[in-house]
DNA sequence: TAGTGGTCTAGACCACCGC
DNA sequence: CGGTGGTCTAGACCACTAG
């Protein structure tokens, strides 16, 4: 690795040594889980004051490149496998078999998930599912919130959002909804499922969601907004995900005609 | 807004900080684009050093939510309109009227857009293109790399890879390929196409995205990896394309069976 | 030129980790 | 306990923006 700083650049001290730990990373100089060198002695290698060293760090993090471990050290951050989300995991076929959506991924590559319920019960509708939900604003909703878990690692936050018209006095909202998840209930309950529209989005975490799901700095959230449908044409079910970015891969089939 | 910091709390004064200025910007005290107060003024209203403001303002800055400009101020970000890429976008029909799949979603929102290319021509296959076009590995393929740009602001990179037994001596391998983009002329070429699949995940930006896409600090961008098969169901295009997370929605359809 | 953010130093103290 | 990262201060100088 690099350990000078060329005075005459006008680039910034910090960034050139953000430069010279970002190449040793990319030239496998450090390798995932590698331990960079402590502050103290970059301080010396490089002859700077330990602003500018941590300067240099905090670029790294908030690239997602570096984590840190208070007591232990800067490590090179190593990507966790990831998870696929495919675009079949909503198919009628799954329901009838008793799986759930996110059991059908989760499966399917042999992860075993827990599920921690939040929340399950009515509530008013936030303006933007209301929208989408075709429901006066301020009215009740049926809203379930519950967060994944792949061991101990969070995975995802999802709520739920159901007309009460829909939910009320069914197995939708109680907390436990049975096989085949919610969806199952809801063509239970007369509304035989036509499709899903899915709105993806990615952003960096609010500080709360940054809690729930253990994120480390650097990484965004994709967000996932999901309008189910019935036959009708009537929008039965928002669901709002939040997951962690590097841990999934969404994956859709698109038809050509 | 708040302006002390309460000494005997466990959360550390820049931190409080950051706390207090997200609170007055979702409280609608800063509104979007509103000037946040400069750090010689913080620093006199919370009685602390510089060093302890620019941590909070780092922060804030990581977080997306606010956008410094030096010698004018910092500001609070904000969020531009957002595009939609919806999954009809490569329907056949769309084609046969001659629009390639960016124009298609531009258009329908009356955004106009000026492509820029980087480069078209052949070149060696990257690994990971290589598994999903089944090609050999270090085998030669058509590579189009170009920058799509709403007025000045940078909207997406995208890099296809076409297999240059497919491409070559074709108006694939030309700059402008003509009427309905490259896919018209793969059909063209033989190959009908069936399917695409798309990969959707999410990242920090490598710098050199940064600087193609001049992204403020805090905004992540999003990836997708697009397969194109034709009814052989053999891949006759990746397409590698990065996105400004923040100025796109990517909008899919699926069916319930 | 005055005000702004950007960088850097030198030094201090704290909190956490592992031996 | 020594080594690590995390926070903070006080002060300096630079680079950019706008009047």
């Amino acid at each position: 690795m690099r350990t000078s700083i060329d005075p005459t650049s006008d680039r910034s001290a910090y960034k050139q040594i953000a430069d010279a730990i970002r190449d040793a990373v990319s030239s496998g100089e450090l390798g995932p889980g590698a331990k960079v060198p402590s502050e103290a002695e970059l301080i010396r290698s490089f002859g700077v004051a330990q602003g500018t060293v941590r300067n240099a760090l905090n670029l790294l993090r908030a690239e997602g490149l570096l984590r840190a471990e208070h007591g232990r050290g800067v490590f090179v951050r190593d990507r966790p496998p990831m998870q696929r989300k495919a675009s079949n995991r909503f198919l009628r076929s799954h329901r009838d078999a008793g799986k759930a959506a996110y059991t059908v991924d989760a499966e399917a590559q042999g992860i075993k998930h827990e599920v921690e319920v939040f929340k399950v019960g009515p509530d008013v509708v936030p303006d933007e599912i209301a929208e989408r939900l075709g429901v006066p604003t301020g009215s009740t909703v049926l809203v379930r919130s519950r967060r994944y878990l792949h061991g101990s690692v969070p995975m995802e936050i999802a709520t739920s959002y159901v007309p009460w018209s829909i939910a009320e006095g069914t197995p939708i909202a109680e907390e436990n909804p049975g096989p085949g998840g919610i969806y199952a209930r809801i063509e239970d309950a007369g509304h035989r499922l036509a499709r899903f529209s899915e709105d993806v989005t990615a952003r960096m975490p609010m500080p709360d969601e940054s809690k729930a799901l253990h994120l480390p700095s650097g990484t965004p959230v994709m967000r996932v907004l999901r309008t189910a449908y019935d036959t009708d044409d009537m929008a039965v079910e928002v669901c709002d995900t939040v997951m962690t970015a590097d841990l999934f891969v969404l994956s859709y089939e698109l038809p050509a005609d």
